[in-house]
DNA sequence: AGACTTTTAAATGTCTGACAAATAAAAATT
DNA sequence: AATTTTTATTTGTCAGACATTTAAAAGTCT
């Protein structure tokens, strides 16, 4: 682990990059310590303010973590699959927010993965997962839900059915896909039609997941996709009348 | 913008934590300068070094950039495509790495992702991007490529039919999948019998997308996701049978 | 007046040294 | 032997200083 003195980087930017080639290369395994504040500051001829900016960077990466006391330090952190899953969100999510993402591009992306876990939610939903979208389809059919709540259980029922898939890889890619469409479709008004008809087409993916019919889960996406693509066109426009 | 000082968390995690928060929530906007080091430090009443360590977090993230001199200072940066990849790629290969996720369960991820762009791109892929994938097929048919460059060859050749699609998005996503796999696809040695079956199914796909036909691909895929989960069983066979 | 150079001020980057707080091991006490 | 106290180590935070970079302001020359 060496950091090249004539580098116009920050030294702080240096260290954690050092630090990290070290972990992705498997030279520093999980739950190791690394050395002390003290003792990186001394190898990297650097202060110990500087290594501490370094570290803070990895920490932001959830890379290591840090424990106080006599036997604390930082240790190299297993990255688990919750803390992937939210800094995915917060990445997609700003990703789109700043980058002018079409309503269109977005939504396509997100069908298009969607029903790539279909098939195999289709075969291998426990009877927890198909509960708990029914759940959800019963939820949004209450009279009186406000459209952030629909949209929350409409992300609840989503999760659902990729999470069927049995697939960890799967379900943290498509965390980011979901979550971060959320706020975009939450500047859509849902009228009771609208409802009834997403409502429609929640039960029919739901049957085919419930009857092992894969196909019919990816058809019932794909309608759904044109449903939601629709909704959000007709906003579009209305908004665009309006000025 | 605001800390809890009952919190036991870390100041600097707070700071970072709180401005993240206003940058999500669309309070700071791209490009807007945050205060000083030294203003941040009066208005969360802690020091400048504290408030330092808060804003390397955010820089890790890429969500903030830092500039010296004179009109420098610290601005909410537009989060790039390109800057998300290579996030996305540390955190899922490391992901992979530290999480025994089985090869089949990362195979089967990534070409269920895969088989979803198939479609899309097979209808709108570029010439250029054509060429791209029978310019791979080219060098992985030379005598004499390593197993490392086949593999590398072959995640580009996987790449320009994800970006095929003309889907950032998906792109987006697609990318962390894919070259998480290399570490684990590069495990695996193959012969040249292996190579010529993968050749062939490459050959297969890429003209299935040359004719625009998005089934055939989506088939060429299933079956070269079949012949990579075989190879990858005969590997972990040998090897436990050698112990 | 205009072009060039120098100065200045503001900001981040780095260093030093100190103290606070947490924590586990070692030592002392009951 | 059990409990309490002490000690050492380590991270977290602070204060102040200086180095470096940068752009604007001021000054100088033609």
């Amino acid at each position: 682990m060496k950091i090249d003195p004539n580098s116009t980087a920050d030294l702080s930017a240096q260290i954690a990059a050092a630090i990290r080639d070290a972990i992705v290369a498997g030279d520093l395994i999980v739950d190791e310590r690394l050395p002390s504040e003290s003792e990186l500051a001394e190898q990297f001829q650097v202060s110990r303010a500087t290594v501490r900016e370094g570290l803070k960077r990895l920490a932001a990466q959830s890379l290591i973590r840090t424990q106080r006391g006599a036997t604390g330090g930082a240790f190299v952190n297993r990255l688990s699959f919750e803390d992937a899953y939210s800094q995915q969100i917060t990445t997609s999510t700003l990703l789109l927010s700043m980058n002018a993402v079409s309503f269109d591009t977005a939504c396509e992306a997100r069908y298009a993965l969607e029903r790539a876990c279909a098939p195999l939610s289709a075969s291998r939903r426990t009877a927890d997962q198909l509960a708990t979208m029914r759940a959800e389809i019963f939820r949004q059919g209450q009279p009186g839900l406000t459209d952030e709540a629909f949209c929350a259980s409409d992300v609840a029922f989503h999760r659902a059915l990729v999470d069927g898939a049995h697939n960890p890889v799967l379900s943290y890619q498509l965390a980011g896909a979901v979550e971060a469409m959320q706020p975009l479709m939450n500047m859509i008004t849902f009228t009771a039609r609208d409802r009834a008809t997403i409502l429609a087409l929640h039960t029919t993916i739901t049957d085919a997941i419930e009857a092992g019919k894969g196909d019919a889960a990816v058809a019932g996406l794909s309608a759904l996709e044109e449903e939601t693509r629709n909704l959000a066109a007709d906003v579009f426009a209305r908004r665009a009348a309006k000025r």
